[in-house]
DNA sequence: CTTGTTTAAATGTCAGACATTTACTAGACT
DNA sequence: AGTCTAGTAAATGTCTGACATTTAAACAAG
């Protein structure tokens, strides 16, 4: 594979990192191939060594790349990706077609973690804790009716889910609220954004709500699960 | 706090970043404090800029350090810490006296992801995991005897658990397996490795292991947690 | 007191040369 | 023919010095 299909760079600190490993996760190329030399894609890009050492240097950090002197640049597989690198969510974040396989990856995770999370949750919260849950549920509310506000819809989303992790406490588990984001742009793009399922979507979401707020750690499982099965329903996972 | 207390450096590639992670994340540094200048870490190690500027690359992008032009280098708190890079495993394995709150952090989270993650393990288990997991057991039954081993049981201790995430199969947890080294580790450190706990440890081990050769995703969890009690009791937690 | 300008100091970037590692190739020797 | 060895090319890694850019503080003018 080359770089003659890849968009141009415009500048900026970390967009050509963003370009590559976009193209890497679209799976322009595969695993075991050797990525383009340094100078090439310096030459191809109109930039200097250095911003393109800068930039293999994140997708290496991410386990995208391997790189050993002498014989060139590596492409990883995808159990060797860091999914949990703070860069890998938004380089997935702003891409239309994610591979169903990381998805479904994802969401199988999200759907054994987030009960557990929300249960946490609902033990640990404070004050904040709610206000955050209470103000992210509120502009999902406002932002349901409206298809125009579909990627602000989805923010809202991230927030509250994200507010649930913050609220467990826990700094490992609060980490994970990274991987949030790409998983729930990806419904913005396979999800019909229909009236029903979206007060469908935002029953579930209270009914986590009230359960942490009232401290229930068991009705906070159960309905973060219930959350997650209709988040599979719209990503378009069979489960 | 200057730079004067740290070790000499050896030389290696990542060992600089190792020397620097370290110093931190023992908290030589308070959060907020300006880290000393590149020239100043370069002179004091005898080292070039590019090294300097290397090792301070893997440190921001594991949020320890937060660098701005003009401003300098800034100590980032421990919240925004990347715990689940790969790196920050490493650090923190070789650190004799890790923070009691993040070895508390990550217990918590084990406590919690850990009967999970044994449930799903019980479910996708193939016959390589099942080996694999065999194979950490046997190591840890015959390491048990003799105290001169403690390293190579916690090894065989970490490798059982690793075992576990990876019979998982799901992508997200088999990455969280990188938080087991420092965490069992630690428990060399502080537990007094003596005979009796030992085989009490190794009988829930057992346990989990039984339930997951019988697909048993119950017991898994109810053994996995019964580990987890047996560690907190190791390593001083008192829960 | 506020605003604007200058200055110093830090990180960021560039360019070129060189070092090191790796894979391949061509010969010499048996 | 086969095998070992030396050599060569090509890739990433490193060093160095100069320069660019950003930031904060000092200072001066209004």
């Amino acid at each position: 594979m080359s770089l003659d299909t890849l968009p141009p760079h415009q500048g900026g600190a970390g967009n050509l990192a963003r370009l590559l490993a976009q193209a890497l996760l679209a799976g322009h190329w595969q695993p075991g191939d050797i990525f383009p030399r340094e100078l090439d894609i310096g030459s191809h890009f109109a930039v200097s060594r250095n911003q393109v050492r800068n930039a293999l240097t994140s997708l290496t950090a991410a386990g995208l790349l391997e790189r050993t002197a002498g014989r060139g640049t590596q492409v990883r597989e995808m159990s060797d990706w860091h999914l949990l690198n703070p860069l890998m969510s938004e380089w997935m974040t702003g891409l239309v077609n994610l591979d169903p396989q990381l998805v479904r990856a994802i969401y199988a995770f999200r759907y054994s973690a987030e009960p557990v999370v929300a249960g946490l949750a609902a033990q640990a919260a404070e004050t904040e804790d709610l206000q955050r849950l209470e103000m992210a549920f509120e502009g999902m509310t406002q932002t349901a009716g409206n298809i125009e506000a579909r990627a602000e819809h989805a923010e809202y989303d991230v927030a509250f889910h994200d507010a649930t992790y913050r609220a467990s406490h826990n700094l490992v588990w609060r980490q994970m609220g990274h991987l949030l984001r790409p998983s729930i742009m990806a419904l913005i793009h396979r999800s019909q954004h229909r009236t029903d399922t979206l007060d469908d979507s935002l029953a579930r979401h209270r009914q986590v709500l009230d359960a942490i707020r009232s401290r229930d750690a068991n009705s906070a499982e159960i309905a973060a699960r219930e959350v997650l099965r209709r988040t599979a329903i719209d990503l378009g996972i069979v489960n």
